[in-house]
DNA sequence: TTGAAAGCGCTAACAA
DNA sequence: TTGTTAGCGCTTTCAA
C-alpha cells in the first residue's frame, strides 16, 4: 500500500502489490574488490580507470574489462572527498520553465559539457530564502562554480559574499547585483529599451506607456532608462501616470493597462519589459475591442515562445538566450582554468534584437520572420 | 582577457580587468578545527551540530556557535560517504521548459523538501544517450532514488535494470516503461484522449482527425486509444488518412492538417495528443481562413501555458502535472521508507480534466473557465 | 610500471 | 555525556 495524496482532483485507479526493486548487489563493488581480484593494488586499479600516471596497456586494458564485467561504478563523493574537486558547476534561476531561462541553460549545458565539467540545476522560484539555502547547499557539495540570476527579492549579497569567503568563483547571467566587479553577462538592456520604445514612435504611435520590473535589479531599470531616453530624443515628456514599475504578470498587465485607459489622456502603445505582462495587457485591449496594431502598439521583452503564438503575433526583444547562457560558462570555465593566475573580472554584454511582428507594425511593413517554436 | 564566443549576434561591449574572487580562506574550516579549539573530538562536535545521540545542551550551543563564528560549512562529500547516503533524489524529465514537466517538478519538489531531500535536475531534451549518461551519473553521485519521465527515444530499458542492478528505487511519472511491475505514476491518457474525442463529437463535429506521438510510448498510445474508443461508441468508422502518428511538434502539426484538408473528405476537427501540434494546425487553419471553432474543432492535450493564450484560446486536456509531481514524490519516498520492508509497486493514476475553452465550443456555451497566466 | 601508505572529513559503534 | 577508534572509497605522494 502506497501513502496517498488525498486530493479531489486525484483518483487513484489501481493499487498492485507485488515485489519489485530488490537490490540485487546490496554491496557496491569498489576499486578495492577490483584490485584484489587482479591482484593489484587500489592505486594501479585507479590509475588504469582514468589513464592517469603511468599505466601499461595490458594492465589498463585488464582493469577495464574487469570493471566493466563486475559492473563497476565509481563513487563520486569519495573521489571528491579524495581529491577535493567535484568537477560540478552549480546554475540557479529564477524558475526554470521560463524559455528565457531555460535556454541560458541550455547554453551552459553546451559549453559545460564540452569542458568536463558537469551543473546541477536549481530554482530559487524568486525566493531569497530558497536563494541562500541553495547557495548553502551547493556550498557543501563543494560546487567548483556558480553561474546564476537572482531572484527578484536579491537586494541583499550575504549569501553571495559566502561564495566569495569559500573561495567559489560565481558569474552573473542577466539578473545581476549592479557592481560592476563582479563576473557577469548582460544584455543590453538599455539599448533593448530604447530600441522598443523607438521603434513604437517610428510607428507614429504618441503616447507610450511602459510597464517594468523591481527598479532594484538592475535589468529593468536599464530598461526602463532606455524606454525614457528613446522619449527624450524625439522629444517627448514623459508622463508617471503611464508607468507601472511592479508589473512584470500577465494579471497585473491587465490591470495596470485597464487603468491608463481610464486616464484623460489614454496611451495609444506600450513598452513592456515583460512579455507577461504585455501580454495582458494585449488580452485586455482585444477583449475591449481596442485594435492592435491599428489603434494601440505593443512591444514586450523576452521573446517568450509565446509571443509568436498570441494573436497578434507580439512585437518583442530577443535577449540571445542561449548565447548569454554559453558566454556565462565560458567566463567560468575560464575562471577556473585561471585559478591562482591573474584574476581579472568579465563584465560580457550581449546586444539584444527588436523582433517585430504584428502587435507593433500599423503599417504591416515586412520585417525580420518571427521566430516559429 | 576573457574568452568569448565569436558569433554575430554577439557583441562584447566592455571587459574590465580587476582582481576578484580571491579566495579568502584557502583551507575551509573543518569539524576538526572545531573539535580543537574547543578542546573536544570531532564526534562530539558532529553529534552537537545534529542533534543526534546524546549531547548536552551547554556543549551544543557552543559548538552551534563557534560553528558559526568560523563560518562552518560540513563537507556533504564526506558525510555522505561515512553515512552511506546523500539524501538526494534524481529527477529525469526530457525537457525542463515544458510547463507539464517544470510542474511536476514543482510538485517534487515540495514534497521531497519535506521529507528532507534534496532533488537533482537534469533534462535528457529526448535524447537516449543523455538519458544514459545522466543515470550513469546519478548512479555514481549516489542517489537514494530517482524519478523519471522518459525521453521519446527510450525503447530499451538496460539503462533502468542498471538502477534495479545497484539497488537505486526509481518511479516513473508520465512518460513510463509499459510495465505494471515498474512504480508508476500516470494520467488516465485513454480517458483523456476519450473525453476529448467525445466532447467534439458532442459539439457536433463529424469528420475527426487525430496526431498523437511515438507509438512506443504508453501514454500516446492510450490517447490514440481513447480516441478511438470514443468514435466506435458513436458508430463512427476511424479514417487511417486523419491520423498522424509521430507529430508533436507545431511544424509537423502545420503540414499534417494542409495534407489531410486537401483530402477528399477533409476532417472539421482534430484531437491532438500534444499541444503544440494542436497548435501548429491552428495556425494554418486561421490562416487559410478556416473558422476555428464554428467550421473546425481543436482539442489539444497537456493545458500548456500557451493555450490559454492563443487566440481562440484552446480546449486542451489537462493532466494534474504538480499533483503528478507530488504522488511520484511520494510514492517514492514510501519506497525509501520501507527499504528493506515488504515491497510494493504502486501505480497511480490520475484522472485528466477536460478544459474547454473556445476552439472546440461552437455553440459558445459556458463552461469552466480557462487557466490564466 | 607498480605498490605501500597516508589521509580527504566525516560518522558511528563502542568504551569510558 | 563524551572520547576513542575505525573506516567509508578513493587519490596521490613516495618508494621500490
Amino acid at each position: 500500500m502506497v501513502s496517498m495524496v488525498h486530493n479531489h482532483l486525484l483518483f487513484i485507479k489501481t493499487i498492485d502489490n507485488m515485489p519489485k526493486n530488490i537490490p540485487i548487489n546490496s554491496k557496491r563493488v569498489t576499486i578495492k574488490d577490483l584490485a584484489k581480484e587482479l591482484n593489484t593494488t587500489t592505486s594501479t586499479v585507479s590509475r588504469a580507470l582514468h589513464g592517469h600516471g603511468t599505466i601499461s596497456e595490458g594492465m589498463k586494458s585488464k582493469v577495464m574489462e574487469l570493471a566493466k564485467k563486475r559492473n563497476f561504478s565509481i563513487n563520486r563523493y569519495a573521489a571528491n572527498l579524495r581529491s577535493g574537486s567535484s568537477k560540478t558547476i552549480g546554475v540557479i534561476v529564477p524558475r526554470i520553465n521560463r524559455d528565457f531561462f531555460s535556454n541560458c541553460i541550455a547554453g551552459i549545458e553546451e559549453v559545460t559539457k564540452g569542458a568536463g565539467y558537469s551543473i546541477h540545476i536549481a530554482q530559487s522560484h524568486d525566493i531569497l530564502s530558497n536563494e541562500k539555502e541553495i547557495i548553502k547547499s551547493m556550498i557543501e557539495s563543494n560546487v567548483c562554480a556558480i553561474l546564476i540570476s537572482i531572484g527578484l527579492q536579491t537586494t541583499e549579497k550575504s549569501h553571495l559574499d559566502q561564495l566569495s569567503y569559500y573561495g567559489i568563483p560565481f558569474v552573473f547571467f542577466d539578473r545581476a547585483i549592479s557592481e560592476s566587479s563582479y563576473n557577469r553577462v548582460l544584455i543590453d538592456d538599455f539599448k533593448g529599451g530604447y530600441l522598443a520604445t523607438k521603434h513604437l514612435l517610428d510607428m507614429g504611435y504618441k503616447n507610450i506607456a511602459h510597464f517594468s520590473g523591481d527598479q532594484n535589479l538592475e535589468i529593468y531599470q536599464n530598461r526602463t532608462k532606455g524606454y525614457l531616453a528613446a522619449l527624450e530624443h524625439h522629444g517627448i515628456p514623459f508622463n508617471d501616470e503611464l508607468i507601472s514599475k511592479q508589473c512584470l504578470t500577465s494579471d497585473c498587465g491587465e490591470m495596470s493597462i485597464e487603468r491608463m485607459m481610464n486616464l484623460p489622456n489614454p496611451p495609444d502603445a506600450l513598452f513592456s519589459s515583460s512579455d507577461y505582462s504585455a501580454l495582458g495587457a494585449l488580452l485586455f485591449l482585444k477583449n475591449e475591442g481596442v485594435k492592435v496594431p491599428e489603434e494601440f502598439g505593443i512591444v514586450g521583452f523576452s521573446n517568450e515562445s509565446f509571443t509568436s503564438l498570441v494573436s497578434p503575433p507580439m512585437t518583442t526583444v530577443d535577449q540571445h538566450s542561449i548565447e548569454i547562457g554559453k558566454n556565462a560558462a565560458f567566463a567560468c570555465i575560464n575562471i577556473l582554468k585561471n585559478t591562482n593566475k591573474v584574476n581579472t573580472t568579465s563584465n560580457i554584454v550581449i546586444e539584444p534584437s527588436l523582433i517585430i511582428r504584428e502587435t507593433s507594425n500599423r503599417f504591416k511593413t515586412k520585417h525580420n520572420r518571427p521566430n516559429d517554436i
